[in-house]
DNA sequence: TTGTATTATCAAAACGTTTTTAGGCTCTTT
DNA sequence: AAAGAGCCTAAAAACGTTTTGATAATACAA
């Protein structure tokens, strides 16, 4: 039923050869010919199959978005900032939740690989089994992972500075009993490292009771500053490992009747949408959410223009937002 | 490079198709050979090439979900639902935001045409486009729209009643001068719809200037709000399109020195997890947005099983979350 | 032994492209 | 007149599967 390559050559009059040279127009081709054959095209309406193209260049123009879920308020934005470079590029992006969960990330990529898609982009969270698939020479780009592979580039964000600013930040209004919710994804580490190396620079103690770990979920907000809040009184100050988890403290903090700031001052990080609609508006570490998505795509790109070159991580800067409630 | 059925094939001792059924084990066969090409299969590691198996059987599983904009918080949980649904179904989602606009739908659903989806999931914004690609005996889901076409299945939620139990509410809490922010999606009309006929049947009048429209974001809340409330400051009420306007509304509010609810109530709708961390917490008509995007994966596998059958709309309810913005 | 049904296998065709091979025709240039 | 460029043709191989049609092996009944 569908139009093909044989019906627009013989009702053009011409070869098969020709049409594909007309198509993705290479090689030498007469203007008179190549109208013919465009008018063909359109007169029957023909779009090339790109199964059958990709089953025999290779080259799917599809990629693999791995992250770990949609619904956290982080991830649409970075999404989008791939799609629309994606899209910019005639490419089209399968969108994969795998809930940090490494069974799921392991199906997820074994998934992408089979519908052989071009390149992968990934919010790992373990190495390992990002590993086991960046032998296959397909390229991939890691977010915030430090793994060294051929075949694999990273985009970086300095997380352990955002989560130092905030805690320089706590430090200079006058705090020194800070407590930390994290959440159980990669890139935590090095929001805590960060975390510790501030409280260090400032000569307060570390206090291991005083980290919480959970699902990075606004429920889990108000559950862990409750525990938080009500095993150590003597805390002033909050950083989440996210705003969602912010949020939750915010509310968590209304209930025990702590006024924030003034009772107990919180630090976000991601700086979502939510920060700034949230009441107070939330103090966050901001990520370039869109930009993380655009360049991660962006050399993805480059990555499948040159095969056999090695090129450097990218690094993108954090900023600390100040609000209300700190 | 990658290993093939011909190698297993090979390796094993067996004929190709004898491999082909094994691995989709169809077909009789003993026991013992199924064994001995398992084997090699696990051995060599051989995966099926999907791009191939998809140009003979034309299968790929993979569908296409048509969306505005995954950062409007309304679509990440529906794109979850799908999601959800399709990888237990072993399927993959093809993620497009065209953004409201018809140009961009078109392009999308060309491209997803392109790539053989087997089917596609869409919030349409003019019929015209998707009626285009019904035609060729794509199954289709739309969400909220009432096209009636062959291959083409609804998923509805009842928007019109929705809007209509928001002007109930509001009228029973004594208010008489409501306005609205509107958005400019094609589901808009039936929330405009309940929106007037929730105020004729409390005998308030409908007046033309108390609509403002826009793209429904929180920075197009605080602007509509703003104008609204300054042409016509007897308005005591404000219904918006979403919850980000509805957002957006909140703020000018406060701008305006207009406390909410007392001065200004104020609805939103979807019922975002926005709703719920804002401050005042905002009264929001729910869609069940998880439930959508399972459904309408759902629906797409009932008519990729059975082509020809025709299926009815599946209507979904809402209902009016009352919080503390009226 | 023969015939027949059942089961297990194979070789080849097909899916819709791109690419390779092996040219042919018409100009222009030497 | 020969050589080379430029534009094209026709036919076939390749991509990695599934599927078709034919055949071989086994079992059982006569």
């Amino acid at each position: 039923m569908p139009v093909t390559m044989r019906d627009v050559a013989k009702e053009a009059g011409v070869s098969i050869k020709t049409v594909s040279r007309v198509v993705n127009n290479q090689g030498e081709i007469t203007d008179s010919t190549r109208e013919r054959v465009l008018a063909v095209i359109e007169r029957l309406g023909y779009r090339p199959n790109l199964i059958a193209r990709g089953l025999v260049t290779q080259r799917t123009y599809t990629i693999g978005l791995n992250i770990q879920d949609i619904t956290n308020p982080f991830f649409p934005e970075v999404a989008r900032g791939v799609q629309d470079m994606a899209r910019a590029h005639n490419y089209n992006v399968f969108l994969c939740n795998s809930d940090d969960d490494p069974q799921e990330e392991i199906r997820t990529l074994q998934t992408l690989a089979d519908q052989s898609v071009d390149g992968i982009i990934s919010f790992p969270n373990r190495q390992s089994t990002v590993r086991l698939f960046a032998e296959e020479n397909r390229p991939f780009v890691l977010i915030n992972s430090d793994m060294k592979h051929p075949h694999v580039s990273q985009v970086m964000t300095n997380n352990f500075q955002g989560a130092k600013l905030a805690v320089d930040h706590l430090a200079t209004k006058g705090h020194t009993e800070i407590g930390m919710i994290t959440g159980q994804y990669l890139q935590e580490s090095q929001r805590v490292l960060g975390f510790e190396a501030g409280l260090k620079a400032h000569g307060l103690t570390i206090t291991p009771s005083r980290f919480l770990s959970g699902m990075p979920k606004f429920e889990r907000g108000i559950e862990a500053t409750h525990q938080l809040l009500t095993e150590h009184p003597e805390i002033s100050a909050i950083f989440t490992f996210n705003d969602l988890l912010a949020a939750g403290a915010i509310q968590a903090c209304k209930k025990l009747g702590r006024r924030v700031p003034d009772d107990c001052a919180i630090i976000g990080f991601d700086d979502t949408q939510l920060a700034s609609l949230i009441d107070p508006p939330l103090t966050s570490v901001r990520l370039p959410k869109y930009e993380i998505g655009q360049v991660a795509m962006q050399r993805l790109l480059e990555m499948l223009e040159h095969p056999d070159q090695d090129f450097p991580p990218i690094h993108l800067d954090v900023e600390l937002i100040v609000r209300e409630s700190t």
